[in-house]
DNA sequence: ATTTACATTAAAACAATTCTAAACTGTTGA
DNA sequence: TCAACAGTTTAGAATTGTTTTAATGTAAAT
């Protein structure tokens, strides 16, 4: 299968029609073969690099979102700045770099399975996550 | 020591002067026995219903930054709508629900240690933070 | 082709946070 | 005592990230 059919079909797995401009924002999130991530930001100049015009940031933020609630996506929380986006979807941690606000994976065998013994009534658990925020040795804490 | 020289303390170690407005952050933060979650939101209502007078969101702001540096809050990364801050400064982990947007502590007897077996060169761990987000049986994943 | 439902867009609105400039306060030292 | 200074408070403006809106455009079903 194409691409192009692959990106049509996570579209429209996500409820999303296949346009010019999702198509565009698929080719970039998808056809790396390493994962990243990526803040809407990021994506938007990446895009408008590729296309060599402009797409309208609601465009984007849409698409994200869609994904994001297919899964095609995940957001990580690091701080209230603004939303980073991960291509990677399994369950993994993640390094952040407080001297170049860089994320890094942290892969499952980086870590010891967390455990957790107690658990809220009636809840049931989502997701778990560990940041672990780094910075060189001669930094305060931010 | 009387409270309000704990606090006058707490505030020169910080960098601040104690002023009243300021006093009157300490008060909300530190004088309650349990430690608790909030959004400068939360803390500008707070004190002005104890003021019953208006106090400047910049003083707030400013305020909770100079304890953040200092150590004497915390930072939680949850989402980026906005920024939760927490009086419990000891290492600890959370649960988010989702359903109510309701933070509750996570006691390290409640979780297995955290053991990182990789580290990224020329950096030194800040912190670790697990994150569980939790939501009702029936709700899908955000 | 026509129609309809969904998309794109620029711009406006919005919310959280930070910045600014003016007025204020407290302290110091002549 | 009071002038001068350093730091503070404040309202409002500015900024940043995100969402909404309303007009125009496009994909796809008939």
């Amino acid at each position: 299968m194409s691409n192009i059919n692959i990106y049509t079909e996570k579209l429209r797995e996500s409820g999303l029609r296949p346009t010019r401009q999702r198509l565009k924002i698929c080719e970039v999130l998808f056809s790396p073969e390493k994962t990243f991530h990526f803040t809407i930001n990021d994506l938007t100049k990446i895009i408008e690099d590729k296309l060599s015009e402009k797409i309208s940031l609601a465009t984007v933020y849409n698409t994200i979102h869609a994904f994001k609630k297919k899964g095609y996506l995940k957001e990580i929380s690091i701080n209230s700045d603004k939303s980073y986006f991960d291509t990677n979807v399994t369950e993994h941690h993640h390094f952040f770099d407080e001297d170049t606000n860089e994320l890094i994976d942290c892969s499952n065998e980086d870590i010891d399975s967390v455990n957790i013994k107690k658990n809220i009534t009636g809840k049931k658990i989502k997701s778990v996550e560990v940041l672990i925020k780094v910075a060189s040795d001669n930094q305060n804490q931010k």
